[in-house]
Formats: structure tokens, sequence, C-alpha cells
DNA sequence: TATTCTTGGTGAAAAATATCACAAAGGTTA
DNA sequence: TAACCTTTGTGATATTTTTCACCAAGAATA
């Protein structure tokens, strides 16, 4: 079965919600397509399509147990077990990152930090051990990480990708403003300031789609 | 003529690239749509048909004059005016936002930043002013903001999104793991420990589409 | 058990998006 | 000026993604 991008965006973010669910014991037995839309933002029959392309988990009359389908969407996602993370650039965003990973259930767990600045890694106190940036293979390499995020300037993210790369990393979030490609690793890149620009030319379009030259 | 949400996330990504190049003095007079296509990560005929939605600007056999087209995105895209933007929540992302959001050439400008805590809020020193939450709709009518940052928890995103909307703004980008819609403005959900579960959801899936169920 | 209501799965239709191929326009060189 | 590059703009085509419509399966009710 072949499964786009977009769908897999979508199961993972019915993955989470249900973590978020579950985590905060709230949730009756079971739930629907029309609720899991509603929460995620997208009609019931996408929902029902997405998650078909696993395999029918869905019972009809009553729609899906919340249980089994979280872990159905760990089993086939791939979450069940986490994979390990580093943050490469402690900064604001870094250490942001650093906190907000200790939460269980999302499919990975941050296990290091790295900054080229070896001032600031002593001066930081972190709940997750640090090291300098010229580190970064060997660490990756021998801890066996595999997801990283890149918070670095525009200047050192190819040089930081680089290095991930060679130390064996599968897959970079990219903060930095350089937007990255890879034939070899999957990278996704988020543009934090490049959102609001895109909003801007959104609402000069009115609509969000369609509009008059 | 009808604009893509795809197409115009690409102008935009295209634009701040322009915007980068001129701000360092770093190019040429002019920029074909290979290169272009090159630097945001797309095949030359998907840049070309992009900017032709706006409008005929290039040259044949020579490409596109950078600072005319830079001009023109920003004409056509409405960014050539920036537009009022404030941060909903001073942690961590909230002040990383408010640095970074002092860069010119983007669209946007921050002027404000709110905060549930007001302890917080005088202890922090910030380039811009910060307020209580409690003040976001008056400040947002009186300030004409039209962009927000939404960087708050789960369990105060709502409210404040509401706030916002009450006061005007017209376009929201939200950090907050619950994802925002709303019938009103537009919304933008950023969710960045989310990028990495999806990460790892597409390793285990090999290629980023297509897999043997 | 018969009836009615709810809800998932899914093939088919529709819409949106991306890709291709090439004519025409401007630049360059001799 | 003529021949030859380079590169744009775009109609046509192909692909992907979403939406729709409806059947069948299970639950609830009487």
């Amino acid at each position: 079965m072949k499964i786009s991008e977009a769908t897999l965006k979508r199961l993972t973010q019915i993955f989470r919600t249900l973590s978020r669910m579950i985590r905060f014991e709230q949730f009756d037995e079971s739930i629907s397509s029309a609720q899991l839309g509603d929460l995620i933002g997208v009609p019931s029959h996408t929902v029902r399509k997405d998650i078909s392309c696993l395999g029918e988990i869905g019972s009809s009359g009553r729609g899906y147990d919340v249980v089994k389908l979280h872990g159905f969407l760990a089993q086939e996602l791939g979450l069940a077990t986490p994979k390990k993370a580093a943050v490469i650039g402690i900064g604001k965003i870094g250490s942001a990152l650093i906190e907000y990973g200790r939460f269980g259930n999302s499919g990975f767990d941050v296990v290091a930090g790295f900054d080229s600045d070896v001032n600031r890694i002593e001066a930081m106190k972190s709940d997750v051990p640090l090291y300098p940036a010229y580190d970064i293979e060997e660490i990756v390499r021998r801890e066996k990480i595999e997801l990283a995020f890149l918070t670095v300037t525009a200047d050192g993210a190819i040089r930081s990708l680089e290095r991930l790369i060679r130390g064996g990393v599968k897959g970079v979030v990219n903060f930095s403003p350089l937007i990255l490609k890879s034939d070899e690793i999957h990278i996704r890149n988020v543009d934090l300031t490049g959102e609001l620009t895109l909003l801007s030319a959104m609402i000069n379009f009115g609509g969000l789609t369609a509009s008059e030259e």
C-alpha cells in the first residue's frame, strides 16, 4: 500500500492527539472519524481513508477504539520504540526543544545537545548531556542517534548537516532560514518567521486560493 | 488569476531568499529560474510557473533581474509595507521570535509581546513593549496589529486566540500542540516536536511515498 | 428477531497540483 | 546581419490528492 506524505502527516497528527488524550486520561472508549476529523481539522472521510491505508481497524457503528487505534498507529508508523534525537544549537529554540522533547509518546527521545560555543555548554544546565559541535559525528554514531533538530544560524547549517549525515542520522528538522535538501536523508524545513511572511501574503490574497490579478 | 497555497508558499520562499541575497549584497544582476529552483529546492519549471502567475517579469535569455523581481514580489504579495505582529507567550520560543522578528524585509514587524505572567513581564528586558495577556484585545485593536505568533501552552491557546480575533487580528501562527482552526482568520499550525514525530514515521516508510503493506 | 440508527471502508468522480515540451524572445558572437 | 545560445512563459498532459456516494457491518431499540 502507498502512503502519501500528506496522509502520513495527518496520521501522525491523529497519533499525537490520541497520545495526549490518553496521557491526560480524557477519552471515551471509542471515537468516530468525525470526532477525529474535528480534532485535526479535516473532514471525516479523509480520516477514514487515511486510517484505512494502514488496515481495517475501525468498527462499523461504533468507531475506533481509542487505545487500540493508538497502539495500531504506533506500530504501523514505527513510533512504538522511540528513536533517539539530538538538538544542534542550544539557543532559545534549541533549549525549548530539549524541554519539550522530554515528553514520551512522541516517537522520539532527545538524548544529546550540541553547540559550537564551548562556554555556553558549560554555563548551561540541562537534563540531557551537552557536547561541543565538533563531536557531533562521533557521538551521533556511537549513540545511534537517528533524528536531529537543527537550530543554528544560516552560516553553520550546512556544516552541521554534513556532520549529522556522516554520523548516520536519518532525518533532520531544519529551523535555519536556509532551505536544505539532501538525497541521503529526510529533511523538513521549518521557517518560523517565514510562516508569518506567508500568512502576511495570504491575507493580501483574501482567500486561501483564488484572486483577481 | 488564481494562486494556490503551494504556489504562494514557494513565492514567499523566493522573496525571502532574494531579501537575504540583497541584504548581504551577494547577488548578480540577474538570476535564472534554475538557480532560484536550486535555492528553494524545486525544479525550474515550477519557479517559472509560479512567478508567471503574478505576471511577466522575467527576460528571455537572461532570467530575472534580482532587485526588480524582489520589488515585484513585495508589491504583488503585499509585503512592501510590513504588517504589525504580536507575540503571545514570552517563553523561550516567544522571546526567540521577538529577536528574529527585528529583521526587516520579512513583511512583518513585531511591535508587542504578551504574557499571562505579570512577574515574567517585569523581569524581562525586551526591544519591544510587553503587556499582560488580558490587554491583548485592547492593544491589538489600538495598534492595528494584524498578525500573531501564538507560543502558549495548550491550555491557554484557545482563550488567547479568541482575544486576538476579537482584537481584529487577521492571521496567527500557532505553536501550541493543539491544532486550531478558524473560519474568520488564517491560522497556520506549526507543531515543532510533531515535525520529529512525522520524520520518525517517514523514516519507517523508507521513501517519501510508497511502501509495501 | 425485526427494525432502525450509526459509522467504517472503498471504488469512482472531481479537483488540485506538478510536469513536460516547445515556441518565441532576447542576448551573444562572428 | 545571421547563426547560435540561453531562458522565459504556457498550453497540454500526467499525476496526485481530495471529495463524494453508498454499501455493508455492527449496535441499539422494541
